[in-house]
DNA sequence: TTGTACGCGTTATCAT
DNA sequence: ATGATAACGCGTACAA
């Protein structure tokens, strides 16, 4: 008695009776030069149906010349779902996309690839065969070059480094903050606090400068102890940025969070101050990743994280697929985002 | 000018002067019937490490009739970190164990499945080639069943079908339980109300059992106006399940909720009541997944989902490396859980 | 349409 | 005792 495994194509071409190679030209549609009688072409097909016949991805895989695993560079080592919730989310959007596509992903993180005994970045992508690699805000131009030089497909999203040419996903930062804080001021808001990172990136200061943007737009006067950088996204640090503004006198009506986790802290030491939102401080956050999750649920940008993945994984796909094209190019790709109302909004009109 | 490309076993032999079997059987320390000398040994490993040898894990997938691709059928479709979030992890570690064993996980849920044309879960999976399957509280017996007489190594996780002798891993329902309930009463409760699920599997009973068990060993009259079963874990029903106790005049002093997600409807209920935690209103959750996350942060039963997973790879790789013999002894593991104290919890003494 | 070679690592067999 | 040779796994591309 035989165990049951999968059949072949070589079970296939008997059962039909041809040989493997029209097998593959028929189910793989490829008859550029290889043309097949109408007849057989149908037998081949019923054949691999009965058979439940499915093409061994190991061996295409290895005549391919492709793994079908791409590498992921994740932004910070250790996310958590709660406390690095836009990180986090990303690497499981990317998994989803990349099943979608025929692509698994191994991560690449300093943590990983020093417990496989390797602690170059590009050796340790090199040697799991990867064929593309995915970055997420890369800390270095350099970092990215090196990928490149190996000839590898790269695709960076959130926070590209410019210096490199490469394919990239990022998402609108000027005008979610812009949409935000207009929103507050038409509600009758003219004293709004700020809570964000010092990040030197770009988009961490767009989303400084959109928010003073708007009150000048507004003729608001800013109010520098209304806002409050910290150093890392984390509830922790939100919780004492919200301690920063609230612990003097003057007290602003409403509130900017530039992030989820932020605003989780925020909330925690707001609760415990007693100070009701919205009764009598409005709050927006960025992100909606759990702001709908949160007491009380929080208006907030939505950031639209899967499209995202979706796109660089695309992007990466296309890129690998025409060997390299993908540089030349450079697509870059920025998506927007949308203003989600939950009742954390008072409107004082 | 020839592309970088990752070196073969052909590049470390050349290198070495010996042939590509002995650079196999060298680096893979399979010596049973090959013994080289410890000098060419040398050489050779010298080679590979100059060149940066890695071996090709596709080649070598396909020589061992390995895909290292292992199935996951989750518990149900549409999983999201916030409102089903230990499935979700759970998922997410796996992927994380699987990676560490050198396995990916394909998806198998009915959504998944369709979206590849296949509505059978079976012939989907083994179209995919995949190694072995983990399955997170599958629905029916017949389920498991089919897979196993299919050969295909089956490891059950969270709540297995007993009917169906496969390695398991579980984690404790019943300590867990007693212990935040004694916590409860040793800390002079004796008003406590239950939010748990009418879940027909001896998992979702037994947490029932547990409280009413602790009730009575102290002597405490069950209430059942304040016990608030629901269908689904989700903060939906955490919510309801929450009015339907408050509602009433009588009030329980404490709280047991047996989910966070659950647990994350239920405070924003109490918050819109304003009935304030601890101060009227003990709760200690069941999970901890996000319960330190939550406002105010929560004393909770941590489940050791990360380690759940790794055990249930473990189980599976061995499972596939002896060819079936796991589903002979059947190995059973119970993982215990530990309650969190995090001030949720008022002292009435 | 068919035969044949290839991709790459592994292992059983054969030759010193 | 050491090491080389050949065949295998499976799908695919190209010459015949």
């Amino acid at each position: 008695m035989k165990s049951p495994s999968s059949p072949t194509s070589l079970d296939v071409a008997r059962r039909a009776g041809v040989s493997r190679s029209i097998v593959s030209g028929v189910l793989n549609g490829s008859l550029s030069t290889m043309r097949v009688s109408a007849e057989t072409r149908e037998r081949i097909i019923a054949a691999a149906a009965e058979l439940g016949y499915t093409p061994n991805p190991v061996a295409r895989a290895l005549r391919r010349q492709r793994s079908n695993v791409l590498g992921f560079v994740p932004r910070a080592d250790r996310m958590t779902p709660y406390d690095s919730p836009v990180p986090f989310l990303l690497t499981v959007h990317l998994a989803q996309a990349g099943i979608q596509h025929g692509y698994h992903f191994v991560e690449a993180s300093t943590e990983s690839t020093r417990r496989h005994g390797n602690d170059d970045l590009v050796q340790f992508l090199q040697g799991r065969h990867v064929d593309g690699v995915v970055l997420d805000s890369p800390e270095s131009a350099e970092e990215v070059a090196r990928l490149i030089d190996r000839r590898l497909p790269v695709v960076q999203m959130i926070r590209p480094q410019p210096a490199v040419r490469t394919p990239s996903v990022m998402i609108d930062a000027i005008p979610g903050t812009t949409e935000a804080i207009r929103h507050l001021v038409a509600c009758g808001h003219r004293e709004i606090g700020f809570i964000g990172t010092n990040g030197h990136h770009i988009v961490d200061r767009s989303r400084l400068e959109a928010f003073q943007h708007v009150l000048q737009e507004s003729g608001i006067a800013a109010r520098p102890e209304w806002i409050s950088l910290v150093e890392n996204y984390n509830p922790d640090h939100g919780r004492q940025a919200a301690h920063a503004i609230f612990a003097r006198e003057s007290r602003p009506t409403a509130l900017f969070i530039t992030g989820d986790n932020l605003a989780l802290g925020a909330l925690q030491h707001l609760y415990e101050q007693g100070i009701r939102i919205p009764d009598e401080l409005s709050v927006i956050s960025y992100d909606d990743i759990f702001a709908g999750h949160l007491i009380p649920p929080l208006t907030s940008v939505h950031q639209p994280l899967q499209e995202a993945a979706n796109r660089a994984v695309s992007l990466l796909a296309s890129s690998i697929e025409n060997g390299q094209a993908g540089v030349v190019d450079a697509d870059t790709v920025s998506l927007p985002t949308h203003l989600i109302q939950r009742g954390s909004v008072r409107n004082l009109a």
